[in-house]
DNA sequence: ATACGTGCAAAGTATTTGCAAACGG
DNA sequence: CCGTTTGCAAATACTTTGCACGTAT
């Protein structure tokens, strides 16, 4: 199906709105394009620095501050004070999140049914909604006893 | 109904678990048990010293923790870096909340339907499932343009 | 050449922890 | 009295900002 990445419809998107290719910027938005759920700026971080590519922290935040400003990077709140960040892929594709309160596991979940009734939420409340977000808590398979 | 209310239960909780009372934590569980929203460490903190209350900041921590462990308050992420804090009430009642981009503003609301929809998705994932939790985000009618 | 992007370091904000004094039972 | 609760201050964690330098266009 994805005859275009998410990671190139950023590029993409990124050079249509004139921005210049730089070299933090490019291994972020490559690191977030490899991965399937969130992960928070210290994460991201991290890993870059694991792959050998030295990126500042500030670059880290100032960079996914832009994304998220272009909707093309999500931000997630799982209740442990830091914010994650993830994909936001352009189709309606879309998934939640669990959170394992013993080891700080953080898994993902879609639900078309659960999709359904937050739009007819979204469509009563005087809001413009323009995003959306589950967090289950609770204890996964390895840490309920 | 509430022929006790949490305030109460909250303290009746406190003394059966054999915990002695504090001035600081009575003044946090009865100042919690006037909101009807969630509040932030520091809005909490904030609170008290309008109120006279000069509790400490790591006593609000403290005590707050205390209160999430013991399952009678609820931890609320809605994605600004900060954990706010409501009432969790004994009943199913239940609400979730919607944040202004804007103007910061949280509001809350209810939705059986959307309930009925967690509580089947909360059936079939492999955790146990000990709270859930819903955040819009969108523009309220003033920061609406 | 000239902005934009980046990295470092410092500042800012939120939260946690160590410890001694206050206090309830 | 004894041990919990509290407040202060210091420590920590995360994020933002200021500024000078590098670099893509």
């Amino acid at each position: 199906m994805a005859t275009t990445s998410w990671t190139d419809d950023v590029f993409e998107t990124l050079r249509t709105r004139g921005s210049r290719s730089g070299s933090a910027r490019s291994a972020i938005v490559e690191l977030l394009g490899r991965q399937d759920c969130c992960l928070t700026a210290l994460q991201i971080f991290d890993g870059l620095r694991a792959e050998g590519k030295a990126v500042g922290i500030a670059s880290v935040y100032r960079v996914l501050e832009s994304l998220v400003e272009l909707r093309v990077v999500q931000q997630v709140a799982v209740g442990d004070g830091q914010i994650r960040f993830e994909p936001a892929h352009r189709s309606g594709e879309h998934h939640h999140h669990v959170v394992c309160d013993g080891c700080g596991k953080v898994e993902s979940f879609e639900d078309p049914n659960l999709e359904q009734a937050l739009h007819q939420v979204e469509a009563r409340i005087g809001y413009r909604v323009a995003a959306h977000e589950v967090v289950l808590h609770g204890a996964c398979a390895a840490c309920a006893d």
